[in-house]
DNA sequence: TCCCGGTGGTTCATTATTTGAACTCTAGTT
DNA sequence: AACTAGAGTTCAAATAATGAACCACCGGGA
């Protein structure tokens, strides 16, 4: 692994949970030495990309992440965009939403608005999500480049719990009904107990750029509610395309899939 | 230089105005070995902090980014509430405001709304201000830990304009002023012709987190102007030092001077 | 009081990684 | 067809990263 790698692989041990972590905690999980550990985060803190607690010498994720990630969202303004659509998708279906970015063949999360209900899903920020077994992942696969999602469906999918679809021809079909419908579905592929629905945000060249997605208990999932949300989602995602585009959603879909 | 210094200081290449460089390019500027370079942007790919346009082969920053910078928000949300402010602020004063935020003894902008009007100033997301010649930098002056202020004062002050102002101890009055009147200005300090006020935003310690400004022509800047402004960015700071910390201003910042 | 185990931080000979000149290969231009 | 400039690759040489052992400090516990 490159030094590069390894002091940026520092930055993952941080999470939502635990956003502070001292030099030791750091190294332990890391498992790199200690001197090592500490000169990465030396060089990741003249970045700013982690920062120092003056008092309990903890390092955190540092604000020059925030910059960057601000120069990136000026030229793919997809947070910003989605956001009050994640809002107001949030509101009128009282479930969890969350938004994720495509990057690197992978997808992850960047924004959440959790239900305010008691039972309800939890989804954090930062996870990478499974692209064959949940709802996300297939709506992102529905409109993928065709080499990517060979690619993504060629290795072994993982199944994460008894009823995750590892049948590459199965989740072709899935994904056919998703282009067809606007959304795609996900009957606890990924987590026991959990139904997704989800629909793609696409770019300018009519690929998925992100998804937008709601999670909500199976139990408050019948037939009908899981299709409502459906069409909820895909007409957000669709406003968002379309606004991050000025284009229509089908033009630039037609145009990718041509 | 260490490696991971070399492969981050790839990264602010990246501007908000050339948001996407080819190889050669990137090699050039950061004055590297085009094998060199490469290897660096690969590392920084497989982290998901470039990406690399399928077509152009050219390389801009990635999602990676925006992921980790809201697992820090997740912690500080400071942008999250600071946006709202920012926005009503740039309607009410139909002037260019910008947030910077705090780290590591540096001051970096993070957003700007920018004015409508034909004559207004322009403000950079992801540029780095200095704190003796701008009004954010002497807001967090004014709210910094003694020390840091004391080496930030230390060092020689570069004059940017004939107006700015070098001698440490003109800067110290200016601090105190600030203090008191819960605002700073700049008149022409950093730029010719652009007038600014700002406030500071406290963490929850009582120091300065970040600053909220209001940056306009000076041809507009009456006394009178200014002040009506510094009111309301100071309003706004403390607003948003309010919501962010669940404590009244000026008992967070007395905490601190005590 | 004095250990003990736990921090964060530092040093320097050894080791492994990074470096860059020279090299393809491809695409666009004259 | 010859030329230019770009992306990407190779491998011996040079340089930077490594980690065991080190210090200083802190907060219990006997």
């Amino acid at each position: 692994m490159s030094t590069v790698g390894k002091a940026i692989s520092l930055l993952d041990l941080f999470t939502v949970d635990e956003p502070e972590l001292g030099l030791s905690e750091i190294a332990r999980r890391a498992s790199f030495d200690k001197a090592t550990t500490r000169r990465l985060l030396v060089s990741l803190t003249h970045a700013g990309f982690v920062e120092q607690d003056a008092e309990t010498r903890h390092y955190r994720l540092g604000p020059g992440l925030t910059r960057l990630a601000r120069i990136r969202e000026a030229r793919f303004p997809f947070l910003q965009t989605a956001l009050p659509f994640v809002r107001e998708l949030a509101a009128e279906s009282a479930e969890t939403v969350h938004l994720s970015e495509a990057g690197n063949g992978t997808l992850l999360t960047i924004h959440v608005e959790h239900s305010a209900r008691a039972n309800r899903i939890n989804v954090n920020v930062g996870e990478f999500l499974p692209l064959h077994s949940t709802a996300s992942g297939v709506a992102y696969l529905a409109h993928m480049r065709g080499p990517a999602l060979k690619a993504a469906l060629s290795g072994p999918l993982q199944p994460h719990t008894p009823r995750t679809i590892t049948d590459p021809a199965t989740i072709m079909k899935a994904i056919e009904v998703t282009r067809k419908r606007g959304y795609s579905m996900s009957d606890q592929g990924y987590e026991e107990g959990v139904f997704g629905v989800a629909a793609a945000v696409l770019g300018p060249d009519g690929y998925a750029i992100g998804t937008l997605a709601v999670a909500a208990p199976v139990v408050r999932t019948s037939k009908a509610a899981a299709n409502e949300r459906g069409k909820a989602v895909s007409a957000a995602a669709r406003r968002i395309t379309e606004q991050l585009n000025g284009e229509v959603f089908d033009a630039l879909s037609s145009r990718a899939l041509a």
